[in-house]
DNA sequence: GCTTTCGATGTTTGCGTGAACATAAGACCA
DNA sequence: TGGTCTTATGTTCACGCAAACATCGAAAGC
């Protein structure tokens, strides 16, 4: 950029140098005022809707506003305010419903509410990942962060935290030291359950997900609790990674199973690839065997039988985020507790009694 | 979090009244270059890694920013600097494959470059709220704009655009105004009808997307084109929404049709649905009908049978769009025209020869 | 021994805003 | 008519940082 013999130009009152100047230069606050006949102040006056201004200055600084186009220079704002009016989302993926509904979710309560969001990608989800992106923290003009995460990841990283960043945390457990947010998920898994043991189901087999995440072992918890509280019996539950492709791997071995007659899948993409394999085995949904699923994917719908699952309310998952956020922001104080959105089973046609 | 108080201290042996005001502001270059006991520019000099400082005082320094918890203040930076290093994404929804994966690809491309990335969600995929999008710009922190969405929707809206942003825009076909980065949508759909006119169907019947979507359009003309080029019969195209749900609708339709042996959908969730209609009419798939999606989910392989899609590198739009956007910056000048990431077919087993 | 040079560090300044304070010009009342 | 409010507008300054320039001390050259 070679602007420099032109802005200094622009300090000598002189003609087209000026002009080119004013041009390069974004428009500022005094170029209205000077534009318009009045002080800079008006201009911010104006700018900002405060009262006290005379209904024909204001027209004039406005008119003169739109012939510069003028844009009030937000990091000036924010250097002056103190604050940004930014959240930041760290998260490491968006290639699950949930954390890309949740992320919707939060854009939108944020941008109602007058705060912008940053994206904080994290590479891999590893320590050095996290921590990479915790670092990169540091020069991130975010008034508070969403982590979107398995908190375990965090736990050491989290000292390295910089102070006066409030955190929110969903998927966690970690409501002890952070605010947390997330969807009651065992009781989700129990109404699952209880629903297949209502049908007549002896027992219900699970295709959890992955170890080390906490929506799996929440998922697996509330299944073996709610059988074991009506004292029946708990098969080995069968582990996936969330992917379809997984799904139809434990369904093959579902599938060699006579005695299972119905299983609670810890995810939809999960159930698809049971279907797929129960079906390749030559045993019907939902006539031999019972499928509940669990995030109630748009596709969920179109599934064959579609199927039913258990709902989580993401967009609500992200509004509360940001409200937690901004209480902070504007309290000044983290607040740790846990906050949880309801979910519910929707019922289609992959669940009936079992076969006799 | 109440750790303030502690290093305000030691910055400042003083009263408590004092200690409390320093804790709420937040640690600055002036607090870090008294504790070190050197002046603010060295340890501006340290915080951006120039030359000069002689190791020692580096260290001191350091030590002084890390005593006190120092964050360089980005406001202040961008300020300073005249750019912010972030560049803004507006798109209406996450909620299908190609905008996530974009958005992933975009974030960890800018996250690479240094820049970061801030979210301009579009209530309502209208003129309206795409024009409220754009004037949120204004008190936007951001250098770049990278546009998500169908195009003829900002046609209006763009002539607000204020002046010193630069624009890239997806999915779109407005490569005479603005630099266009999208997959090869065209030869994707290409690919996929001459698949199955090479495995010997007469012709290729079409689940189109909706109306008013480039994408949709571009994949339909391309099907039609490439059919007319063999000569073959264009059937009627059917017409969906993307979801899986206008997927079953139009794949019932198209049970009944008995000439109708090999379909080309839209998109995966699409075919999904037409899986579903197709089976319930005792049409098997690939046997009686071949289908060939798009999009390539990660789903698509436990579909059932896994699904034979165009697969879309999205990780390499949002790279080159970032690539675009940046160069925008640094250079100063908007440069339109178009970049093709190219498409590939997918086969798997959705295709087969058609019955005789 | 005296300047010259150069490397390390300090001082000044201004980026665009908006809070706080200052001023000017009427309006109103006694 | 003089004084006191009120209202509209202007001035000053600081936010935190870093570019530009200034200074200082020591090593190098004569």
């Amino acid at each position: 950029m070679t602007t420099g013999a032109d802005s200094t130009a622009a300090a000598l009152p002189r003609s087209t140098a000026l002009d080119d100047a004013a041009a390069r230069r974004r428009v500022s606050m005094a170029d209205v005022a000077k534009r318009a006949g009045v002080s800079a102040q008006t201009v911010s006056r104006v700018s900002n809707g405060f009262p006290g201004v005379v209904e024909e200055t204001r027209q004039a600084v406005l008119q003169a506003m739109s012939e510069l186009g003028y844009r009030p220079n937000s990091a000036a704002r924010a250097l002056k305010r103190g604050e940004f009016r930014s959240i930041g989302v760290i998260l490491f993926t968006l290639s699950t419903t949930g954390n890309m509904r949740t992320l919707e979710g939060i854009a939108a309560s944020a941008s109602e509410a007058g705060y912008a969001i940053t994206l904080i990608p994290v590479s891999a989800p590893t320590q050095i990942g996290v921590r990479s992106a915790f670092t990169r923290l540091d020069e991130l003009a975010v008034d508070a962060v969403i982590v979107i995460m398995e908190v375990h990841l965090l736990d050491s990283s989290m000292f390295a935290l910089p102070p006066g960043v409030h955190v929110v945390v969903v998927d966690s457990d970690a409501g002890d030291r952070y605010a947390v947010v997330d969807t009651d998920q065992a009781d989700g898994a129990r109404q699952a359950v209880e629903h297949l043991l209502g049908l007549g189901h002896r027992t219900v087999h699970h295709l959890a997900g992955p170890e080390g995440s906490f929506a799996a072992e929440r998922r697996a918890k509330a299944w073996r609790e709610t059988l074991e509280a009506s004292g029946r019996e708990v098969p080995e539950p069968l582990r996936g990674d969330w992917s379809g492709e997984s799904g139809y791997r434990a369904g093959l071995e579902l599938a060699d199973d006579p005695s299972c007659t119905a299983v609670f899948c810890a995810n939809d993409q999960m159930a698809l690839g049971v279907y797929r394999a129960l079906r390749e085995r030559g045993r019907r949904v939902p006539e031999d065997v019972s499928i509940v699923g669990f995030d109630d994917i748009p596709d969920a719908t179109a599934f064959d039988p579609p199927l039913t699952t258990v709902h989580q309310d993401f967009a609500e998952v992200g509004r509360r985020c940001v409200e937690q956020a901004l209480e902070q922001v504007r309290g000044g104080a983290s607040r740790p507790g846990s906050t949880l959105v309801p979910t519910h089973l929707v019922e289609r046609a992959s669940t009936a009694a079992p076969p006799r």
